[in-house]
DNA sequence: CGAAGGTATTTCGCATGCGAAGTGACGATG
DNA sequence: CATCGTCACTTCGCATGCGAAATACCTTCG
């Protein structure tokens, strides 16, 4: 409690601290009767964000999901790898272009779409509780202005 | 390009986006001569993070600097381990209590600072840049609403 | 004192993420 | 049509992060 005058608001530093607590708030609520109903989790936050977009745009391909999610390469693969081990999404080869993948949600996938989205909602109503449209408008701006921004 | 209307501006999406976008400019800038001067980096977000905590508080202990990060004790003990390889802190048992660890900056953590703290004001400067005064306050009022909000 | 309970960290298994280096498949060009 | 260059994706090695369990150590209370 003696340095609360830090220099400027530390806008990373909050940024970070946010995200990781959205992300351990989605994974610990878990959104998933996927695999085992006991244990209850499944289902983390990009998992939820390829769900959702695999929803809205089916037979994406893997680099259309990865620009979705603003991933890489590599981390939106291992991600799809995982979620096809769990018989979230099926991968299937494109055939008029065998570089390229598809994808589509298996019925389990499917099903937990609910729930994910479920979750989100209710995510978004508690972050957004007590704050003015005017402010979540420029938050949501300064957000996509780092994202734009930073190279 | 067919689904600009989403319902809310997806304030969870665009804060994940924005944190890995962070992330990855910190990574890449690197602010490390730490080890090996050819390849560039050697510091991340996180161990930034320890680094110029433990430029604030000397002697801090693990606890303190998981408090500090609002990392998991778990996380933050990897990342400790990780840094002292690195010889950028030190582990101390503390003798008045030998369950907690003290932390301190080796030389070369010291020397990494400046690196960090130039990075740090670089990117800071990046993320404000043509925003005004009033609007960061929005956006770092939100940040530690939800940072407070979420279980 | 000695068992019981609490505290500070670490360890373990796993998910996520990135860069760099593959791998296989198109496509253009000679 | 053989050979590049490029493209889409995967693999590899590593860093980060979490929850749960283990470990080691204090503290308390009978």
């Amino acid at each position: 409690m003696t340095d609360d005058r830090q220099r400027p608001p530390r806008l990373v530093f909050l940024t970070t601290a946010a995200e990781r607590q959205m992300r351990r708030w989605i994974a610990r609520r878990g959104a998933g009767p996927t695999s085992v109903p006991g244990n209850g989790h499944g289902i983390g936050a990009p998992a939820a964000g390829v769900l959702l977009h695999l929803a809205d745009h089916p037979d994406a391909t893997v680099g259309e999901v990865t620009a979705a999610l603003r991933a890489s390469p590599a981390g939106a693969s291992g991600l799809l790898a995982r979620m096809e081990r769990a018989d979230l999404v099926r991968r299937r080869t494109d055939p008029d272009d065998r570089r390229t993948v598809r994808l589509d949600l298996t019925p389990a996938g499917t099903a937990a779409l609910d729930d994910v989205r479920a979750a989100l909602a209710e995510l978004n109503d508690r972050l957004t509780d007590g704050v003015s449209p005017d402010e979540l408008a420029t938050v949501a701006r300064w957000l996509e202005h780092v994202t734009r921004t930073l190279p």
